[in-house]
DNA sequence: GTGGTCTAGACCACC
DNA sequence: GTGGTCTAGACCACT
């Protein structure tokens, strides 16, 4: 699993992290029950303090994303993923609103955002169906 | 025009305000030279302190959405907005890509995604047409 | 509020600290909406690190008993205290089961061990009164 | 005798093992002189290391819940368990404290409090009458 | 060797 | 001055 960083945005490294774990399983390129590598592997791999690569997995963890096994070590969750609940969708709601709000602003048309939505889901899932 | 911020939030306070103004103009609730309040103003309405109000009012000159005349204060851009450049697509897509990927891993389908964001898209030009 | 920890225990500091402050809640010495010491005050009245208290309020925060307010600095949650859930109730049962049982084991009869659990609630909340 | 253990759990194997064990004695499923496998088998049974199956007995021979034979194995103490001494009455206030205050802070009565507990403790006792 | 905990010290964003 | 983030380095508990 390739991880990419970017150094200088305004994204902290943790949180760069997490949601490329999430592509990466979103993606399939990392499947349920797959180990990651150990806190400290990745940490060296990717050049970064191990605490940061820590937090991004308890974060993953909280949010049931990945589970740490006492003995296996760090597995993305093998049982499905979390669910859909209210909580997700209005977090999702409130990180929608101000793209699309922007997005109508700049004049984009309703097709227009929908069909960059839609490549972005199309782009993420093809490598699944391979 | 209401402004509705949340403390706890870990967003920051500047950029809840240039969400809600830059909301505000998508909707039609604020119209191109439309005046808004100063800086002092606002920041005594909503409580917050004068630097915060002032940054994000920086912020949305920068990206072309209000200018700062010296004696008229400062109003909604007359002109039309910013366009839909190469960049604000490349920035539109990098803020979409996790949020589409979370959606995908907690099994969201693409019609529930693309819903979801049309749903938010109608929500706020609605007051438009009116 | 006074915290007083114990460098020997087992126990990690930022879990005392975080068993501390739920009791100060729980005793009423804490009130909902009273400021508590920023993380650096806190870290330097007790001399532990920052991160150690920090840990402790991101606990506590995600637990519901305290807001990190933008402007107050941290706070004892204003509007009453996390619920009962089903989730907190299997959690304090796995928690009690195994001191119950050793109780058992050593031969304290079923009052001896309601009296002492009645009588730690009684302590706590007596102050609450007054 | 079944053993359950919980890999994603926060609380260690070893200790895991010692609750399960001392629940056993507790509900009379384990009776004083009865054999335990042994270390061996017991790590084989359930898939963990030589090491956390001998911590465990390690901890409960101190505690007096059982011997270790030379020849016999390992048995379940035959002459009684360990008494309540002060030391463990101080132990188990301690453990106790922290998870009565988090019931009061979540608005449980001390009724409500008292028949968990009271709960739990028959539920650990009743199959010793049968 | 793994994750968990703690320390020390630094920089930045926010207010 | 506040919390948030990151680094570096250390020790320990667990397996």
């Amino acid at each position: 699993m390739i991880i990419e960083l970017d150094m200088q945005s305004d994204v902290p490294i943790y949180t760069q992290l997490v949601h490329q774990i999430i592509e990466g399983i979103a993606s399939g390129r990392l499947k349920p029950g797959e180990p990651l590598p150990s806190v400290r592997n990745l940490a060296s791999d990717i050049g970064v303090n191990l605490h940061t690569v820590n937090k991004a997995y308890t974060l993953l963890k909280q949010d049931g994303y990945i589970q740490v096994h006492r003995q296996k070590g760090v597995v993305v969750h093998p049982e499905g993923m979390p669910p859909v609940t209210e909580d997700f969708l209005n977090k999702q709601l409130e990180e929608l609103r101000p793209i699309v709000a922007e997005a109508i602003c700049r004049g984009m048309t309703k097709d227009d955002l929908l069909k960059t939505v839609e490549h972005i889901y199309l782009k993420i899932t093809q490598t699944r169906k391979e």
